[in-house]
DNA sequence: CCCTTGACCAAAC
DNA sequence: GGTTTGGCCAAGG
């Protein structure tokens, strides 16, 4: 497996309704690769937003470390929209209550 | 190899 | 709030 099928894979357990970053995803992967991680996610195009299909992607639930909403392949606007579709609200820009929307991989090291 | 490109980060103005 | 700056590192040319 490579570094972005790693990516992808970590991106799909991601549960409804909470966002990671793409910080976190790095610390799971112990590196420090950040930006590395966005490329990833941007070439999965999401595998085609087929819902509910195994292959989908979660990658709207990636969001920047400040709270702020970062890229997607569709662009911010569409990315907030899927967003708002699982509860989470963003306001100027930001993921309202960030803090306990995060998801924390596990293995604190 | 070296160089450039990022869906980034954190600190500093 | 905003911008700049240096740093990070996988991938591709």
């Amino acid at each position: 497996m490579g570094f972005n099928d790693q990516v992808w894979e970590l991106c799909k357990k991601i549960p409804f309704g909470k966002v990671t970053t793409y910080k976190e995803i790095a610390r799971a992967l112990d590196t420090k690769a950040y930006q590395a991680v966005g490329q990833a996610l941007k070439k999965n195009l999401y595998g085609i937003w087929s819902c509910n299909d195994e292959r989908m992607v979660p990658c709207h639930r990636v969001v920047k470390s400040d709270g702020s909403i970062g890229g997607f392949a569709l662009g911010q606007k569409a990315k907030i929209m899927i967003l708002k579709e699982e509860n989470i609200e963003v306001k100027d820009g930001k993921i309202v209550d960030f803090e306990k929307r995060m998801f924390r991989f596990k293995n604190q090291s």
